[in-house]
DNA sequence: TGTACATCAGTGAACGCGCGTTCACTGATGTAC
DNA sequence: TGTACATCAGTGAACGCGCGTTCACTGATGTAC
């Protein structure tokens, strides 16, 4: 039974979503070509009509939800952006969240063309990040790079401890309150410590 | 052939020590039984004798790999703690670093178990990096607390950004050195923005 | 516009393979006498 | 202290199972005339 070029393409489209979110959710390793496809309605002999391979779909699922996260956060102020990011919405939705949080380590552990997306996707949401800082005010070029970094590391860090923690939902709440206040206040205040003193103290 | 008691609980140590090292470096799934045995110079066979399944290994090798980081964290400054987890040198030793940088996201996957022994095990760690924070000056202790989440944070984060950026040597070492450097100038000045503004600037 | 045929998205059975786990067996250790 | 026997750490074959991938087939779509 074949079928319209346009649902073909839509078939590959649904796949590549589903996928996206569920290897976010249990991992590259821990779901199968099988139930990727019957996951998005369909049997799996169909699966190589549209890719090469599993490792073929984990970029294109990489590159879907990175595409996704920075349609998300472009325009966004740098305020809502982390109230978006460190909170226990986010840490709860795995599958709906931010790729290098879910699946950044394991990225590592992937063929070359996926870990080549995964740096990419770094690279572009820093960039988006940078962009959101001069949302309020105009900083200093290298200044606004290093908040970007700093700020992109405590969010990612914080929702990562706030999973591993998630056994203790107090801790795991602490850890996302608490880096939220303190990631908040140094994107409002268009500063962090490293601009209040000397370099003396920087080894 | 038996072994004498002596020898079998080196093995089993031997065991649980080799499979926190390659399952911090392949993931839980990434490695299996059989490798695991033969990288501690065993056959797989053995194994039940040891251990009542792969999840009861792997429960055992996070207890193993925390005790270890709490060992070598112990007794550090917060300037010396900061220096080796935000390297290059732990960015690419994945197998014998921190846990939760490593399998934090996984842990979360995995079952009830190894969740409590991640979260007991991000808990001791937070309790580490506030003791190191009393090293050099008294801090209040809910700002103790506050600091000691916003760097444990920011370790984690830079460390996975730098390694999910890994693709692009340049971006991945530029995250560490700026990270090392807010997060060295957070800890010396025993301060974060929190405490420089007033709390109107937090929702 | 209608007809004949090639294309190819999707099906479902089958492939070899490695997984976690079980089991009968071995033989040195540890123990009972 | 020496001997007979039970224990059990470790071996290696085997288990069922699910994996990623291949393949012959189906039949509606798309195309050539």
């Amino acid at each position: 039974m074949k079928v319209t070029k346009e649902q073909a393409l839509a078939s590959r489209r649904r796949i590549v979503e589903r996928a996206s979110e569920l290897f976010r959710k249990r991992g590259f390793d821990g779901i199968g070509v099988a139930d990727l496809m019957k996951a998005s309605g369909m049997t799996h002999g169909g699966f190589y009509r549209h890719f090469a391979s599993k490792d073929d779909l984990a970029r294109e699922a990489a590159i879907f939800a990175y595409d996704r996260l920075e349609r998300e956060t472009e325009g966004k102020s740098i305020q809502s952006l982390l109230k978006r990011y460190i909170s226990t919405v986010h840490r709860d939705d795995v599958a709906g969240g931010c790729p290098t949080s879910a699946l950044g380590a394991d990225a590592m552990r992937q063929a070359e063309p996926v870990r080549k997306v995964f740096a990419e996707g770094v690279e572009t949401w820093l960039g988006m990040i940078g962009d959101a800082l001069d949302g309020d005010r105009t900083l200093e070029p290298s200044h606004r790079r290093e908040l970007a970094i700093d700020l992109a590391a405590r969010a990612v860090g914080a929702l990562i401890l706030s999973r591993a923690a998630k056994a203790k939902p107090d801790l795991s709440d602490e850890i996302l309150t608490t880096a939220l206040r303190t990631s908040l206040n140094a994107a409002a205040t268009g500063s962090d410590p490293a601009t209040h003193f000397t370099p003396r103290q920087i080894p």
